[in-house]
DNA sequence: CAATTTTTGAGGAACGTACCTCAAAATGAT
DNA sequence: ATCATTTTGAGGTACGTTCCTCAAAAATTG
């Protein structure tokens, strides 16, 4: 049986109240009694049952999602994701809401963010451009406790708590070597494509995977970054214009967005399986794309993964207990055709047992 | 405010005792009522607080995982890695303890399974071979109502109640794809080494291996496995040789086993960087190999993962909860130099805060 | 309709912790 | 030694659930 805090009393010689006491730093003892309670904790391994804390506290973990309202794939992919993970945390005191806001008015995010303490939010992840008042908005939660965290893209000078996502010129540089082993070094043309939601992500990638391209690879050459912000016509057309007049081109680059135009450009066009494709994030077209050999590899971020370890973190923040910092380094997956993970079905899930 | 048994009381117009009846299946409860029960509990969306349940019940998780004790890099990774799971999540009610057994004992581990019950362990985590021993072993244990996983390597006849690690099959295929991509297709010979602990493992991952290099790769040669059961000279003097008289070979697929001395043949005779080399456990040595060049790339499963992973599933059984599939699936992970997560700085690790 | 059986209700103790109050004891200052 | 102050103890209630007992009410049987 694991020792309580009767236990650590009856060790330490003193009464219940007061290693309540000291367990929550509360005032009112004398140093050398800390110490007699902390060498009882230490000698008898006493480790505090958190469930039962929080249970004695009342806290559950009510936390809300920020996510912008624009309907990529990723974004609904992401969405999804965080729903289930708070409906499967729902039996630990954990709920999980989903708010959106619209991506271009960083006043009504704020003013979102400002509104979250009064419904008693004790946790927020958040997912936004950094914006000055975004900053302020950050700030007033975390002056009010409320630990906040960036989701996907980092924020480093909001002062959120963690940031939950992977690095992105990690996942530039992993790019750079797979686009440049696979072409054999070269010689060869590598196109660039890029249209993010956050400008950050983009720029963070694209320093990765010139890093290595130009360390490594020097046979090959690389393309200014084509940047065609939404319009998928343009995309279209500036992508296939080039493909037909640069036969060179032997593998392409997408660092983020737009992925569905440019995978249906190269099946359009022939090309699926005859350029090495790579690129970002693996959404059920991207998916679809690796099988049918338009997209070679995906650079990727396990979103449940983002998911869970976002509540993890959160959770952790409320409780001021340590990070386990290896679960939650999100990891930079390399997807191909091959370890394509199986689509979970869901069709198929158990109902939830509520009989035990 | 989360709805809480009472509620449901109150909502279905029945006591607090019925409630519980129903929701712990007890008899004694009219199948009318047990109806006007449910309706609430959906009414309300109440879900069971299983932290107050544990509490109430008096139930920890008390788990054991049994390995063999073999000195590999990879048994000891795996576990620091159980150790370290376990003990994040002491505060979680959860206790793991570490057993080992002889290696070539499928007796002394059937004893051991056998005795695990008596100590009230709720349940666990086995990596073996699998014997027909065995399997009454692990029979034994469910018969008690014991939950039983296993781990890293499946044991597909024993009843198991979930499987903890990669498909090997698939593991095998990633590895032929980037082996096969790496040189682009050939012309070459590739080696293939084995020499793994339990035997399952490496003729899943052969057979996958094949079954791309066949179909995608018909320019390179793979040559018969190497197998050189446990002794490190008789494996430095085979692959020394081979590499010396064979020029042709441009590739070496290292099933397990063996990584330390083949990387260091390797950087010995000078090949480092020369060869493409992939192999399986990102271990210390084989991480060092990936920066030193001797190794290209590395197919992996997260330790760290795969232990949380155990204790999940363990906790999930025990509660009779449904499992995440998705989060369960310890993904095959590919390490490149480029995306080598970094280690953990253990010497700045928090300590433990006990006081909130 | 009485006897029997089944179903239900009311209540309490417990799990391990938090947090509160009030009084008693120990300590410090004068 | 007296007083004020600090420290400690004893005890209670609460969190949401489990599990127990005993009696009351309702349904079923003959």
């Amino acid at each position: 049986m694991r020792p309580t805090v009767i236990d650590i009393a009856r060790e330490a010689g003193v009464s219940l109240a007061t290693v309540d006491r000291v367990l929550n730093a509360r005032p009112g003892v004398r140093e050398k009694t800390v110490r007699a309670v902390n060498e009882a904790i230490s000698k008898l391994g006493y480790v505090r049952d958190l469930t039962a804390a929080n249970l004695a506290r009342g806290r559950s973990y009510k936390v809300a999602a920020v996510l912008p309202d624009t309907e990529s794939q990723f974004l609904q992919s992401l969405a999804e994701a965080l729903t289930e993970a708070g409906s499967m945390a729902a039996t630990s005191r954990t709920e999980l809401h989903l708010y959106r806001f619209p991506a271009e008015d960083p006043h009504a995010l704020a003013a979102l963010l400002g509104s979250l303490s009064d419904r008693n939010y004790v946790g927020v992840a958040l997912m936004a451009p950094e914006t000055p008042v975004l900053r302020d908005a950050v700030r007033g939660l975390r002056a009010k406790g409320i630990p906040t965290v960036a989701l996907v893209s980092d924020l480093p000078n909001a002062g959120c708590d963690h940031f939950v996502g992977v690095d992105n010129r990690a996942a530039g540089r992993t790019a750079g070597v797979m686009i440049g082993r696979f072409l054999g070094g070269g010689p060869g043309q590598v196109m660039v494509l890029g249209q993010s939601l956050l400008a950050r992500d983009m720029i963070e990638r694209r320093r990765g995977f010139d890093e290595v391209m130009q360390r490594d690879f020097p046979g090959l050459e690389v393309l200014q970054s084509l940047e065609t912000h939404g319009s998928p016509v343009t995309l279209r057309q500036v992508v296939a214009e080039i493909l037909t007049n640069a036969p060179q081109i032997c593998g392409i680059y997408a660092m983020g967005g737009g992925n569905r135009t440019l995978t249906q450009v190269l099946a359009d066009m022939g090309l699926s399986g005859k350029l090495t494709v790579i690129c970002h994030e693996l959404t059920p077209h991207v998916r679809a794309a690796l099988i049918g050999g338009e997209v070679t590899a995906v650079i990727t971020q396990n979103l449940g993964h983002l998911a869970r370890s976002t509540l993890r973190v959160l959770r952790a923040k409320v409780d001021h207990q340590p990070l386990d910092e290896g679960q939650e380094q999100i990891r930079i997956e390399i997807v191909l055709r091959e370890n394509l993970p199986a689509l979970p079905d869901f069709s198929a899930q158990a109902p939830i047992d509520r009989t035990s």
